[in-house]
DNA sequence: ATCAGCTGTCATTTG
DNA sequence: GTCAAATGACAGCTG
């Protein structure tokens, strides 16, 4: 009895105090149902309760006060509240039973002034409710719903007319709340003309419910969408009374009450069999759309993983977009959630529920989530064909498989496909051509300006310095050249600077530099587009991309390798490469002898001066004429020699002279046999040192040359690897279009007889020539 | 002290 | 055959 009395009393005190807050007058007259002692008992002696203190601890609530507050601690007692709730207003309140079972509460806790307001403000606020992870167990449970069936019993007995009231504008989803009283508080409606409210009240709560069920399911789908079980839903429009009421405190709280209140009163059973099963469902952007359910048709013919259901070269091609399908899978869940937000607050039309719960019913639970779906393009699909097989998923795949599985079909794809690449072939060559080539010489360009701007100011007119400051330095080099000025892959004075070849070549090492990052976003441009290529292509695709890595390990880095096998001389192999005009026997590669020749003899500025004074300093020269040399400029070993034999001529006309004009001038001159040893020496070490320069300058550009070319041909590789992606995702969806249509023509196509055709017994042909001719169809007998 | 890069020089080849 | 250029190899210098 004393369980009983606590039952009992924070049940119907719970509701008095929900009711009286909603300002709807309700009188319990609890008094003449309580035994004289338990009503004392429950009241005890000082229940009285002054209006005034009514109302304190109503602002507190309404306020939104927590109910541990000071004052509401004298007003913690179950039977001080029983003593004013008779007077209360009861208009309109949903209750979501908390589903902590009351009697864990310990007697001194005010328990029913805690829980009530939680709940209170939470279905004001309509903030997602906080799972309750654990339940009590079942014993508990029960008492709790015995305890509150009990309480609405009385309830009823002690407002009949209002209770039948709202029990005949609810219709059957009364039966619902009355027949799981456990599951949740009941709904009560009690106003002066309650059958004019009752649907504003319901939408009200309607209203302040939806957020809720949406975060509770956002909240529960992550982990329980798949397990969800099929009765926690109810699709149809007059069923979403109580599925509205079915405010679960979690999903998981629902679940377990729903099950346990089923068992307790079977209602398993007609749950299940005359409620649509809830089941997850592949989210589409169509769900919002009112054709969704042929979409959704489709696609859960698609998702039921039939292999009859798609060709299956479309369904390999399907399965390879695997981005695609994990950004759909994320989509998934908000949809799903979004789909069930929408149903449980009956925002979707009746029809697409019931089609939806078709589809519900004649799929999985375990359907798998499969994103790739949604990229079918089903627009345009005529409803009745589809309509047509939404009652048995089993009509339409086979034969619809095994028509796109033949040959003709195939063949004709084949045309389509053949008529695609003729279409886009030669314009899809030329843009590669345009940009692989175009931005290639681009590039180039760009970096010639960019070379020149970096040596502009990284190096600051090195010919200036040169001419400038050559007269501080010594030569070392025999021949008495300055060769500062001449192009070193060390030396940035490169005298080719005008000469945009020699820029490119070197410029092609900020290409090369840049060209790893370059061939990278390409490579993830690829990777992008990946999805939608078949396995074939991914694959292939795959493995070109693991040449290509081993290919960069070994042409990236180990280019010197390379460099010994081109065949300079095949310049059709390397027809563009820019640098290929400078390999071979260009004797102009290097012509800075205009402002060699400019430059007084033995006044080249170069690095070796230190050296050079080293070796004359230990050279057997006279102090005195090295020091003389060393204050003005820094002579080198052939200008020295020139000077020690007299030699008229300035090693730089030495040199650069022709030949015609070279021996012109030493015919013009008696000269001794040593002193034209020595000049003749001083210009073949002067020609090649200048020889070895651009030797050593051309090297360096084949090999840049080289790596810009691979850089090239890396990004021109991967650009003709997107267009093949991009092709075969234009020949899927061709596929698609046609197996679309495939189904339109059949889905209309009635035979002699007037019976729909069987798509296993007719094909489609086309007329090689025509567009006009209609698609004819045409018994095949070999099927 | 060691090393990599640069440069000059020589011998050889090539056109 | 001569010559200029190219190139491989080597050595010295420098940072």
């Amino acid at each position: 009895m004393l369980h009983l009395k606590k039952y009992f009393t924070e049940g119907l005190i719970q509701m008095a105090i929900l009711l009286s807050l909603c300002g709807v007058r309700v009188d319990v007259e609890l008094e003449p149902y309580l035994p004289s002692s338990l009503h004392e008992m429950i009241l005890g002696p000082t229940s009285a309760l002054t209006e005034t203190q009514f109302h304190n601890l109503r602002n507190h609530l309404e306020e939104g006060l927590h109910p541990k507050s000071v004052e509401l601690d004298g007003f913690s007692t179950a039977q001080r509240l029983l003593g004013w709730v008779p007077h209360a207003e009861l208009e309109t309140w949903l209750v979501q039973r908390e589903p902590e079972p009351l009697p864990i509460r310990s007697p001194d806790q005010a328990s029913l002034l805690e829980r009530i307001p939680a709940e209170i403000e939470r279905e004001l606020t309509a903030l997602p409710v906080e799972p309750q992870a654990e339940l009590e167990d079942e014993e508990e449970k029960e008492d709790t719903e015995t305890s509150l069936q009990e309480c609405f019993r009385l309830l009823e007995e002690t407002f009949p007319s209002t209770e039948e009231q709202w029990l005949n504008d609810a219709g059957g989803g009364v039966e619902d709340l009355e027949s799981q009283p456990s599951d949740r508080d009941p709904l009560l409606f009690s106003t002066d003309n309650p059958s004019m409210d009752f649907e504003l009240h319901w939408q009200d709560l309607l209203n302040i419910m939806e957020p809720e069920n949406t975060d509770m399911d956002m909240a529960s789908s992550g982990h329980n969408l798949n397990s969800r079980p099929s009765g926690t839903f109810r699709g149809n429009v007059s069923g979403t009374l109580s599925n509205c009421c079915d405010n679960p405190a979690t999903e998981a709280d629902q679940e377990t009450l729903l099950m346990e209140t089923h068992l307790q009163h079977g209602l398993l059973e007609p749950l299940t069999e005359s409620e649509p099963v809830l089941l997850p469902l592949t989210p589409t952007t169509e769900l919002d759309d009112h054709n969704s359910a042929l979409n959704t048709q489709d696609t859960l013919n698609n998702i039921d993983g039939h292999p009859l259901n798609s060709p299956p070269d479309q369904t390999d091609l399907l399965a390879e977009e695997p981005l695609e399908d994990f950004s759909m899978e994320l989509m998934e869940e908000d949809n799903i959630i979004t789909f069930l937000s929408q149903i449980y607050v009956g925002r979707m039309e009746p029809e697409h529920l019931s089609g939806i719960d078709v589809n519900f019913q004649s799929s999985n639970s375990t359907i798998p989530l499969e994103g790739n779906v949604m990229t079918q393009d089903l627009a345009g699909s005529p409803p009745s064909h589809l309509l047509g097989y939404e009652d048995n998923e089993d009509d339409l795949p086979i034969p619809l498989s095994d028509l796109l599985e033949d040959a003709t079909i195939l063949d004709e794809i084949r045309l389509l496909d053949q008529a695609l690449e003729e279409g886009f072939s030669p314009e899809m060559a030329a843009r590669l051509e345009d940009e692989s080539y175009f931005n290639h010489e681009l590039a180039e360009q760009e970096i010639c300006n960019k070379i020149a701007v970096t040596e502009n100011h990284g190096r600051p007119s090195t010919h200036h310095h040169g001419n400038s400051t050559d007269c501080e330095d010594e030569l070392d080099s025999d021949s008495g050249l300055s060769l500062d000025f001449s192009h070193s892959p060390a030396s940035p004075c490169t005298s080719e600077a005008s000469s945009c070849s020699s820029s490119s070549t070197s410029s092609s090492f900020y290409v090369s530099a840049t060209g790893s990052s370059f061939s990278k976003d390409d490579e993830e441009d690829s990777e992008e587009g990946l999805a939608g290529s078949d396995m074939e292509a991914v694959m292939m695709i795959k493995q070109e991309e693991l040449e290509e890595e081993e290919m960069g390990a070994v042409g990236g880095e180990n280019h010197e390798n390379k460099l010994v096998p081109v065949d300079y001389s095949d310049h059709s192999l390397f027809h563009g490469f820019s640098w290929l005009e400078h390999i071979g026997h260009d004797h102009t590669y290097n012509m800075p002898w205009s402002s060699a020749c400019s430059i007084p003899l033995g006044k080249m500025p170069t690095k070796h001066a230190k050296s050079a004074r080293q070796h004359d300093s230990v050279k057997p020269y006279p102090q005195s004429f090295s020091r003389s040399i060393s204050e003005n400029k820094i002579w080198s070993r052939d200008e020295r020699r020139s000077q020690t034999l007299k030699i008229p001529f300035s090693n730089e006309v030495i040199v650069n002279l022709p030949v015609e004009d070279f021996n012109s001038l030493l015919s013009n001159y008696q000269l001794s046999e040593e002193q034209l040893t020595l000049i003749k020496d001083i210009r073949r070490r002067g020609k090649n040192k200048i020889a070895a320069q651009n030797c050593r300058k051309r090297k360096q550009d084949v090999l840049l040359g080289l790596e810009d070319d691979v850089s090239s041909l890396r990004r021109h590789r991967s650009r003709l690897l997107r267009e093949k992606r991009e092709t075969l995702r234009h020949l899927q969806e061709i596929r698609r279009h046609m197996e679309m249509l495939y189904k339109q023509v059949f889905s209309r196509l009635t035979s002699e007889e007037g019976s729909p055709m069987d798509a296993t017994e007719y094909m489609l042909h086309f007329k090689p020539n025509g567009r006009n001719s209609k698609k004819q169809s045409q018994k095949d007998k070999e099927k």
